[in-house]
RNA sequence: GCAGAGGUGGUCGAGCGGACAAUGGCACUGGGCUGUAAACCCAGCGCCCUUCGGGGCUACGCAGGUUCGAAUCCUGCCCUCUGCACCA
């Protein structure tokens, strides 16, 4: 087991907020001295097994964490995923069947161990108390906290100046939430630090129960390829780390520059000053590296990560192909069709390359549209009988027959 | 429960009897310039049809009504918020 003192560095690294770091020392102390693991609790969504790159910024905290030979739990919250959003923006959930929750699960543990290590890795559903709970039960639990408090936290404050709803379920949330740390006897709740707030309900309802509050933990928000939301499938500024390579590849290239250093300091291992050093190269007059070459470090080194670098090689190579020497990609959507001649803007629309004729229509008036690779303006061109490569915007390919 | 404010397109937000498929911003989509970057410029942005002139349909919380004509006026309902009341 490593010292405090080296553990105390691992941990910070990366990390938002800490608090506190003296209890976290005391902790550590007691962990060293005793030889007993920490308990470290994470809580996921249950409704959203796609996990992004967003969420990898906090799974490769926990791997940390397992380096250091700490428990660490990962915690499917199919309870409290019942309340709802805690965003606020969306209708609460409807319930998901045992079948799914337990598929939900398999899912993500694809994922997750693609990061963390199975063998050291705890699984739980907050269902598994939660669901347990009387209602005298849950009276007892909203006894030990105030309304005045939880309006403390931002978007509850945000909606209740700007007029929007909030439902009394809702407030549930952090309750449940901090519920879970007691029952798990966590030690370290790890988050985003947009749930600094929960994290904080989860110290405070430990206190009442009479236990040591835990450490929290926050790591920044990536942001998504906007680079102003926060990453997530909704907002689709998302990657994917189940998405195709070359998808990957391909959305981290079309990142901002500004973007890209973040990403650096977030989703790979390069110490701090050295990301500080090419962010001032960039900045200078003469810069040694391209930005764009950065860019495509990034991105093949990302896609390295859930795909292996034979994969991240080639995904760099066929980019490179298609949209830097612009050419056609191999592999492209087929499509085959009777009736000839068909106009082009039914082509498109059946093709899936446009959702209406009218839009296709839009399209090719506004110069997205070309077949074999010559662009076309006439809105009322036909196809005859043959074979075309058909491409919509910078995106979109397709080939199609016309018999 | 009483009183008041309000519910408009992906979003914010104008409009308050015809000229409204609905100003404007943002977002989004295409094009140009590039490094699939940013910034910037141009265009589009409900659906369908079009000989590109235009034509049709569906939309302003829901349901009715008044009117030649309603997002705009009236009635009822639903929802949100604020103040008061209530606070076991």
């Amino acid at each position: 087991m490593k010292s405090v003192q080296e553990q105390l560095n691992y941990i910070c690294k990366g990390a938002a907020e800490i608090i506190s770091i003296s209890e976290m020392q005391t902790k550590l102390q007691r962990s060293v001295q005793t030889r007993q693991p920490l308990t470290v609790k994470v809580g996921f969504d249950p409704t959203a097994p796609d996990l992004h790159l967003g969420h990898t910024v906090l799974i490769r905290k926990m791997q940390h964490f397992q380096d250091l030979g700490h428990r660490v739990i990962f915690l499917i919250g199919d309870f409290t995923g019942l309340i709802g959003d805690p965003t606020g923006r969306s209708k609460t959930r409807p319930p998901l069947s045992t079948e799914q929750i337990l598929q939900n699960a398999e899912t993500y543990k694809k994922q997750v161990f693609k990061i963390l290590d199975p063998e050291k890795t705890v699984i739980d559903f907050n269902s598994r108390w939660l669901a347990a709970m009387t209602s005298q039960d849950w009276i007892k639990l909203c006894a030990k906290y105030t309304v005045a408090a939880m309006l403390k936290r931002d978007d509850f404050a945000t909606r209740y100046r700007t007029e929007q709803s909030i439902g009394i379920h809702e407030l549930l949330y952090p309750l449940a939430q901090a519920y879970d740390s007691v029952v798990l006897q966590a030690d370290f709740e790890l988050g985003g630090t947009d749930q600094k707030f929960n994290l904080l309900v989860g110290r405070d309802i430990q206190r009442e129960f009479g236990m040591e509050p835990q450490v929290i933990l926050t790591m920044p928000i990536l942001e998504g390829l906007d680079g102003v939301e926060k990453m997530s499938k909704s907002l689709n500024n998302y990657v994917g780390i189940q998405e195709d390579p070359k998808t990957i590849y391909g959305k981290i290239m079309s990142i901002s520059d500004g973007l890209m250093f973040r990403y650096y300091e977030r989703l790979t291992n390069l110490a701090p000053s050295e990301i500080e050093k090419m962010r001032r190269d960039v900045a200078s007059e003469k810069p040694s590296l391209h930005p764009m070459e950065l860019k495509q470090r990034l991105a093949e080194q990302i896609v390295s990560d859930f795909h292996g670098p034979v994969a991240a090689r080639a995904a760099a190579e066929a980019f490179g192909r298609q949209f830097q020497q612009r050419e056609v990609p191999e592999v492209m959507p087929e499509f085959s069709f009777t009736g000839a001649p068909l106009s082009l803007a039914d082509v498109l629309t059946r093709s899936a390359l446009a959702e209406s004729k009218s839009q296709a229509r839009r399209l090719i008036q506004s110069g997205a549209v070309s077949v074999d690779q010559s662009k076309v303006s006439d809105v009322a061109l036909k196809l005859s009988v043959g074979q075309y490569v058909i491409r919509c915007g910078r995106l979109k390919w397709a080939r199609v027959k016309i018999d």
